[in-house]
DNA sequence: ACTTGCTATGAAACGCGTTTCATCGTCTAA
DNA sequence: TTAGACGATGAAACGCGTTTCATAGCAAGT
């Protein structure tokens, strides 16, 4: 392997020089620009990126922290990054986590021996503290409903957008409403819990502790609700789902047990992923792509900043 | 930062010795082996991993091409690719490409740059004589029918598989039978279309061009397949889908333009997605994530190899 | 007593490009 | 004419860890 050293050699040249010249610097003569680029093709060189990013202490390499990777939310989300990405010049390495921790800390760890430039947390496990000890070493950012000034962040009004469904579902008259959530402790659970719970007591409504449905995220997932809420005496109305894929399998397994949608139980989706549109799910937009596109931006970005998105919902048929 | 120069100064030993320790050499004293840990401690050090890389001229990354993250097909494999790079201390780094050569060509350049250890190809649009001139870089593996010295690959049989498919249909008494593909000329369009016109020769059966629907990878494509199947004088009554989420639109929509499944079209989809399950759709089972997994297998393996992964039709409610 | 062989340790070379600093010539504004 | 600016160029320092090689002590085998 040729190296620039080398390459001086070759073409007459200081090895600044030739570094000048792979680097587009503007204070090299014609002259020896040629005689450099002559040499590079001669041998065929090509830089050892090692070399550059020890030398320049950084990778563009920007790690991205998921739990899934086939799971529509998080692709979507990690298509916006990755555009963005491409835009920017960085590569993007992949910690697909499972939520187990040890797999998020080996992300964190590689910022820290600078491998990466910056994390991207698109959802975790790690508490946050641990994570505020890992910003010395480069900028982190959290797909999360969070005001912080150690991190950036991106998110939706997860409260208002909760509310404003289980509004619209109570307006259409529904009074039993569930909800399904995927992790019980997950970021977002709380919150949503809270909202349910103010919304119940806004209405004077009794809390039901069945209809919390708990590990719903993937299409196969909506068959183990189904099965729990047949297993109620009162079983709820209307159901506030976290994914569209768990909509689209009740929608679509919901016959089976004998349920028509919405006359039985009326649906809300989450995501508005494609399939919602071809089943007609009545959903919540979330503007993924554009979120991830705004991760890779402020991980790139020397400043903090907690950028809301909007959200809206879709009015389709299962309501 | 800490380097291992301070870390050895502070120790009162070598460099050397620093390194054997962060490296777990048995050729180490306890004495000086605690007195490096302290120091370690004490400062908190920890390695430039773009040193090490440098040092080792590897880096333990793999490069993923593939078109599309949002994909299931794709999705599975890269699950599988994930997962024994976890177990084998590997990193990804993920080329989405939408199926441009100058984005397949960047990882190519890592490789050559060493900042990949390997390349896995997922798809491509690169032709094969440019990917070969890269194999001296470092290994190339792929996700495709082909036999070489130069690439390992995983695939399956897809002559075998599309013909038993026709055959299946034919049996079953169709005598319209068409397909959809992604691209036209795509790795596997070829082979597809010449084991398409073998059947048809071998049942005597007539060709007729615009049976052969392209650009039909996504859910929504189904649509497109629809219109096209409708302005025809003779539609096929039966469809091979190189897709389940395509499979699974056709079904969902086929309603919409008065045409019941299998009644009016039969139609067999592919992947054995979970969709396709939750559908009942007749599909083809392809072990993605076991593929993904001996394709990570391949890529840090020295010697080349060509595997074939067996699949199953899987028979349901749509044929 | 003497050769082997193993443990332990460090100096120095190696992997390779970037960047600072100093130098020198030339040109321009004063 | 002269100070200051700017273009061009290279030596050397810097980023940092790994690995080879040489050395030395010590124990086991002959």
């Amino acid at each position: 392997m040729t190296n620039i050293k080398d390459l001086a050699k070759r073409a007459g040249v200081s090895v600044t020089t030739v570094s000048r010249v792979l680097n587009h610097h503007p204070y090299v003569s014609d002259a020896k620009r040629i005689k450099v680029e002559r040499a590079i093709e001669e041998t065929g060189y090509s830089q050892n990126m090692n070399a550059v990013h020890l030398s320049k202490g950084k990778t563009n390499v920007i790690g991205v922290i998921l739990p899934f990777l086939d799971h529509p939310y998080f692709a979507q989300v990690l298509i916006g990054i990755s555009d963005k990405a491409q835009a920017k010049g960085q590569t993007l390495m992949l910690f697909p986590t499972n939520y187990e921790q040890e797999k998020e800390q080996e992300a964190l760890l590689m910022l820290r021996q600078k491998q990466l430039d910056g994390v991207i947390v698109c959802s975790r496990v790690t508490p946050l503290h641990v994570l505020e000890a890992y910003v010395q070493y480069g900028p982190i950012v959290l797909l999360e409903q969070r005001h912080s000034d150690k991190f950036s962040t991106v998110f939706v009004d997860h409260q208002g957008i909760f509310n404003r469904a289980l509004e619209y579902l109570y307006q259409k008259g529904h009074r039993n409403i569930g909800y399904t959530i995927y992790r019980r402790h997950g970021t977002h659970a709380k919150v949503r819990e809270e909202t349910y719970h103010a919304f119940l007591a806004r209405h004077d409504l009794p809390f039901n502790q069945d209809y919390c449905f708990e590990g719903a995220l993937y299409l196969e997932d909506s068959m183990d609700v189904l099965r729990k809420l047949m297993k109620l005496k009162t079983s709820p109305t209307a159901l506030l789902v976290t994914s569209d894929q768990v909509a689209a399998g009740l929608f679509i397994h919901a016959k089976a047990f004998g349920l028509t949608i919405p006359e039985d139980v009326a649906i809300i989706g989450l995501n508005d992923e494609p399939i919602a549109k071809a089943l007609k799910l009545t959903t919540v937009h979330i503007p993924l792509k554009s979120m991830g596109e705004a991760l890779l931006d402020q991980v790139l970005s020397t400043h903090k900043e907690n950028i809301q998105f909007d959200i809206t919902l879709i009015e389709r048929q299962t309501v």
